[in-house]
DNA sequence: CCAATTTGACCACG
DNA sequence: CGTGGTCAAATTGG
């Protein structure tokens, strides 16, 4: 099953690759600027390298070194990095029953493609708000923390730290924590939307949409100790406006799931990001959007203290992931979490 | 006028 | 006690 999914997204990164050097093609000419077409032959070769590395990868979650290491590579567009912070697994699994506020949580480099339009702050598809900087140590640039600004009006909790690198200032070092729980009003003509809707917390309507049917197999874990703010966030899917009046029952077609994610991978020409301007070749790291859902599932029911960091190759593929997560659900509530072992 | 950013204070954790 | 993360008042921008 997972293969199935595996394949259609390996297809889809490959045919993206081919849509980009199409794109390149047609910035040969000479009206076209050199970084435009440098950022395009980045995209291409992150293209190819996200799919060389599923390849490796197979359907499994590995030693995520050995992507980092393969990605290391002069590429590096949207790559990420693995994860976690190091806690050392080994060690820690003592008393860290009671999870903490663990979201999920996984770190994304984005290299600026200046001359693109797009310089400095990325736009990655959805709204933040910055709520403070700080001078970290031994780094020559701040770090900027952000929250989703849907925090208040709908409960997302998703947040990011952005710092650029030391070495290369042109890259952006992201760190993402939680995923996005707020249904991104981008262009979408909502009918609710279109109220002020100020003490309202939740959205009744959307949201529970999502949650029942993320909820379905997994949640509830030994304890119920654990915070809804751990789970839903990871659950949550982008729940994007494409699929709002469409989805039938359906769970997310899967056909659109996987359009969503194909398209809003990266590929500006095809879809123009409501939400972002529309600058030709902004890179809009849209796929982010659907990461780790598998993992975070996974990740967030364990009583690890941290997350096992996402494949990132696969980062573009959450399909691939759901169908995974899914069957992880089911299984999940039984599975011996305390077993440490098994993470490692 | 509202909303987003800035920036120093505050706080939790190791 | 230093460091990283968040809060919130002040400020800026639209």
């Amino acid at each position: 099953m997972a293969m199935e999914w595996e394949q259609k997204t390996l297809i889809s990164e490959l045919n993206q690759g081919k849509e980009l050097a199409k794109q390149l093609v047609n910035h040969l000419n000479p009206s076209s600027s050199h970084e435009t077409r440098e950022c395009l032959i980045e995209k291409i070769l992150s293209s190819y390298e996200k799919a060389l590395s599923m390849i490796n990868w197979g359907a499994c979650v590995e030693e995520p070194k050995s992507t980092i290491n393969n990605l290391e590579s002069p590429s590096f567009f949207a790559i990420t990095s693995p994860i976690c912070e190091g806690y050392d697994q080994d060690s820690k699994h003592k008393d860290v029953y009671k999870k903490r506020k663990t979201l999920p949580r996984w770190t994304e480099q984005v290299k600026v493609c200046s001359g693109t339009g797009l310089e400095g702050p990325l736009d990655d598809g959805y709204s933040w708000r910055k709520y403070g900087q700080k001078d970290i140590l031994g780094a020559n640039f701040p770090r900027g923390y952000y929250r989703c600004t849907h925090r208040h009006s709908q409960g997302c909790l998703a947040t990011k730290q952005v710092q650029r690198c030391d070495e290369d200032p042109t890259i952006f070092e992201v760190n993402y924590r939680g995923r996005h729980t707020c249904s991104q009003a981008s262009h979408l003509n909502v009918a609710s939307a279109s109220v002020k809707e100020n003490k309202r917390k939740f959205q009744p309507q959307q949201q529970s949409q999502e949650i029942v049917f993320n909820y379905g197999g997994g949640l509830k874990s030994e304890d119920m100790e654990t915070r809804e703010d751990d789970i839903f966030p990871s659950f949550s899917f982008p729940s994007t406006p494409i699929g709002s009046d469409n989805a039938d029952n359906n769970i997310f077609s899967e056909s659109i799931m996987l359009e969503n994610n194909f398209m809003g991978s990266f590929s500006p020409t095809f879809i123009s990001p409501a939400t972002s301007e529309s600058n030709l070749f902004s890179l809009s790291p849209r796929h982010m959007n659907s990461y780790g859902l598998g993992h975070n599932v996974q990740t967030s029911e364990s009583d690890l203290t941290d997350i096992i960091s996402a494949p990132t190759s696969v980062a573009n593929s959450p399909i691939g992931n759901l169908d995974f997560s899914l069957d992880k659900v089911d299984i999940d509530p039984n599975f011996p979490f305390d077993n440490p072992e098994f993470f490692s």
